[in-house]
DNA sequence: TCGTTAGATTACCGACGGATCCTCATTGAT
DNA sequence: ATCAATGAGGATCCGTCGGTAATCTAACGA
């Protein structure tokens, strides 16, 4: 019932190949031979992340997929959303439909805040932040597709 | 990903519905009567309950379920546990395969304190927490079937 | 012992998410 | 204008989960 399904996995480990806005595209096909996630799948989660404005995909030769804005203001919070939605901040823990904030549940509140502790903390991670982490296997993957003038800046913070 | 299924809410719903252990035993019939839970459906839950260690269920005769231990040492986490089982707390966010403790993700700290979190909270709440809150519709249900003697204990605690 | 009461067990169905394959549509180079 | 590159989209398969129904079996009372 909870977020974070393994496509959302996919989403997190595709991103972190892309290029910030008016980079250089990279193909979906490059992203699914690295990450091994399946081509046509990747290629249908891409076009999800596309219409949440979080990707823009290119058709055609020279065509590809970049970032849409700053890897900075991208969080995990907007994957997954983007993803797997928002239902699930609005169910009731006990399944009950009748249970609103005017007629709440016995659980109500504890799930209200529960729900707010995860929301929280998944606002709190950008792809920015998981840029900064050593990972020779990504690095490795964006010089091979243009990241060439990333390195140093990744050398200015502190890890996660 | 997450635990929490639609069927953790139907144990919950269930659980509540239940007497304390040496108490009188609650017909399946009557809880899925009252929660609106399938008959067949949370018998199988049930099972899975007993199982576990949560629930004793007698047949024949008088039969019924109770709970196997007092309800305020039976908490969420154990409900989660019995029926979503364990596996969601060691899936890499990302899932990848090869992440552990030793070749860590990128998320892999963040990831296991934010499960961290949540555990904490599914143990911080009890069937006895949630009997505290007024119900009238579960009070009603219990006068209905022998929780004769529970209503003054009820009344020693705080609100969760 | 026999029958009734109840939970246990089995088989099965439908919906949905993950995944694959194949074809369509668009873009840029020539 | 044409062709090749490349993302988009439809049809379909598979496994899991929620749900149903029919049957089996243990417990008790008469």
């Amino acid at each position: 019932m909870l977020p974070l399904s393994q496509t959302t996995g996919y989403a997190l480990r595709a991103m972190r190949c892309l290029q910030e806005p008016g980079g250089q595209p990279v193909l979906v096909e490059s992203v699914a031979d690295y990450t091994g996630i399946p081509r046509s799948y990747l290629s249908k989660l891409v076009h999800k992340l596309a219409k949440k404005g979080l990707v823009t995909a290119r058709r055609g030769h020279h065509g590809g997929v970049v970032l849409a804005k700053p890897s900075a203001e991208i969080t995990l919070e907007d994957l997954s959303e983007a993803i797997d939605g928002v239902a699930w901040r609005k169910r009731c823990l006990m399944g009950l439909a009748g249970c609103t904030e005017e007629t709440p549940c016995v659980l109500h509140e504890y799930w209200k805040q529960t729900l707010q502790e995860i929301l929280v903390r998944l606002r709190s991670v950008t792809l920015a932040d998981m840029a900064r982490h050593q990972d020779p296997g990504v690095e490795r993957f964006r010089a091979d597709h243009g990241f060439l003038a990333t390195a140093e800046a990744e050398r200015n913070h502190a890890p996660v």
